[in-house]
DNA sequence: CCGGATCGTCGAAGCGCTTCGATGATTTCG
DNA sequence: CGAAATCATCGAAGCGCTTCGACGATCCGG
């Protein structure tokens, strides 16, 4: 491997005049700048990372910490790490893949050995016990997500409450009296996700301000829990029109028990989704949804991370307007007056 | 942040006796050791990673290279990727997540830059352009998967033509004579990721070897695309009573045609799949498998690649020996004489 | 009781880069 | 036209670690 010794010498500079050129902090002159950069090709040299991170004090690498088998569903999961990955090497930056299991010794190993310039963080809980670890290390981190207390941290995520709000919005222009939130898993509220509770709070909120009579109702991932679901929908509010469904894991499910139960999608029933648009548009019916717009969270997250490691303004906590996009799943109720 | 000079001030000793405590290159006093390891303690000292890279050219880093949004599932790449994690850490070696797109440049970027001491490559196609490059890195690669010529890189995978001869075994021990393979999309044929030929050659010979008479079928990943499958098998082989689905994107459509159509699984049709174990489980009905060990495939890779780091012996090519589970899927076939 | 191993530790060099201060060379301007 | 400012480049120090050779001290056998 080359090293800028080689580089320099190629091109008949010191090997500081080839860091200058590589970084930009000093003016070189076009022509040198040229002999150097020829230098640099003809020896197909890359600079050592490690060397780099020892003089320079920065990996350009970013750390992700992804859950490992969460109830949060695969392929978001994926959209959020690939995201981060495509985002950071837009940056310059690489991405170091960590799991929620490494747990905070994890984040304070990487850290401490200055593998990273910062953290970025899925799937935090209300009181994630990672926090006080993360605001202890030098790196800065965001969070994709939002604890109870995000002080210190910044935290980029989808504006919950204003989905739901979106979700009852649209059903009630519509003129659904009687709607259903059929949610995540009792897992997700235990273990103490806020997206859930934010999303609940919006609906509650939602649906008084909408004068709607309105029941929710969390939902296992299995094909008895939705049964249960479903029925205890119907058992606590006879006469639902309208579902939102904020559980990806169930999303296909709730489908086929509707069906089953011969009632049309939505003819009989609208469903309102809240999940990415590829899955709302894998659906045997393409679902009107409020999007999760994991490509645009990741790459908030990444541009967040940036912005702290180069000391610009950020704002701390940064929720993103849902979009909720009609396709053929809602419709105005069988009978407008509910 | 703590620096080793700062530890062996600490403990009395001398910065390379630190070094010699932390890797148990040179023997140590009992006595010494001790007092090292409670000053690294109380100081909290993690050797920084680009320090320790410039010095001994080793990393502890491994490169893994996922798919971005190819035409496998996405499941599966993620089960690869967190086995491949999770192995890692076992071996004190952290992930460096680079997606396929950036091709070639960003193998070579990470490699010549230092950044990792071996690569892993997922979803290699037959003649894969990355190849070349790879055989040219100073670091050993392994690849999930296998390309026509794997001279000089190992490789790693499930054997997929024994998996295709186990799941017709299967299906011949109950006395199946007709049976069709629901392949994967023309899409990763044309792409050229063998494991689907690889498949397809196992089906084959394996019909062949046990008489039976079968149909082979790409088959896109949509509703439309299922349904002209199935037309499509019906029409060349009549009387079919088993399907070998190969194509975790449609399988649970295939159950619901089929269904739809008034067949029952398995009384009136046989469905084996070939999918990872907890895809085979959350399907409407568990389905008898050809279980995709990515787990264990990914933790073979890993393996493989520090024992190339150490220097010791691997096989060039390691196929995995399939499992087949039978689950409530598969039954002897209605009428026993085909 | 002495010469040669063996053991435990140290000091110094060096890994490849960045960065700071210094230094000529050139330009600017009163 | 000379002093001051600006420009382009260089040299050297230093980032924090590993590793090699060296060196006393302890051990062994004869």
């Amino acid at each position: 491997m080359a090293t800028i010794n080689d580089v320099a010498r190629a091109a008949g500079v010191s090997p500081s005049t080839v860091s200058y050129v590589l970084s930009g902090r000093r003016p070189i002159s076009e022509r040198t700048r040229e002999r150097v950069r020829a230098a640099i090709a003809e020896l197909g040299f890359h600079p050592h990372a490690g060397a780099r991170a020892l003089a320079s004090s920065r990996t350009n690498v970013l750390a992700l910490v992804v859950p490992l088998r969460a109830d949060v569903s695969v392929p978001v999961i994926m959209q959020f790490a690939t995201a981060v990955v495509t985002a950071s090497r837009s940056h310059n930056h690489d991405v170091l893949l960590l799991t929620k299991d490494e747990g905070t010794a994890g984040l304070e190993r990487v850290a401490h050995s200055t593998m990273v310039d910062a953290l970025i963080v899925m799937d935090v809980e209300r009181d994630d016990v990672r926090l006080t670890a993360l605001r202890k290390l030098k790196q800065p981190s965001v969070l994709i997500g939002l604890p109870e207390d995000p002080a210190g941290i910044a935290c980029v995520d989808l504006d919950f409450e204003a989905a739901a709000a979106e979700a009852l919005r649209h059903l009630a222009w519509y003129g659904h009296r009687r709607v259903a939130l059929v949610g995540p898993s009792p897992a997700v509220y235990r273990r103490g996700t806020t997206y859930a509770e934010r999303f609940l709070t919006g609906f509650t909120a939602a649906s008084a301000g909408l004068g709607l009579e309105t029941v929710t109702h969390p939902c296992e991932p299995d094909r008895a829990g939705v049964r249960a679901c479903l029925a205890d929908i119907d058992a606590q509010l006879p006469g639902v029109t309208a579902l939102v469904v904020h559980n990806e894991e169930v999303l296909r499910m709730v489908l086929e028990e509707l069906r089953a139960d011969g009632r049309r999608v939505p003819a009989d029933i609208s469903v309102v989704a809240i999940c990415p648009r590829d899955v709302a548009l894998t659906m045997p019916l393409p679902l009107t949804s409020v999007d999760i717009p994991a490509h645009d969270v990741g790459g908030l997250a990444v541009e967040t991370a940036m912005r702290l490691l180069d000391g610009r303004s950020i704002e701390p906590v940064r929720l993103l307007p849902p979009t909720l996009v009609e396709r053929e799943s809602s419709a105005p109720p069988a009978t407008a007056a509910g």
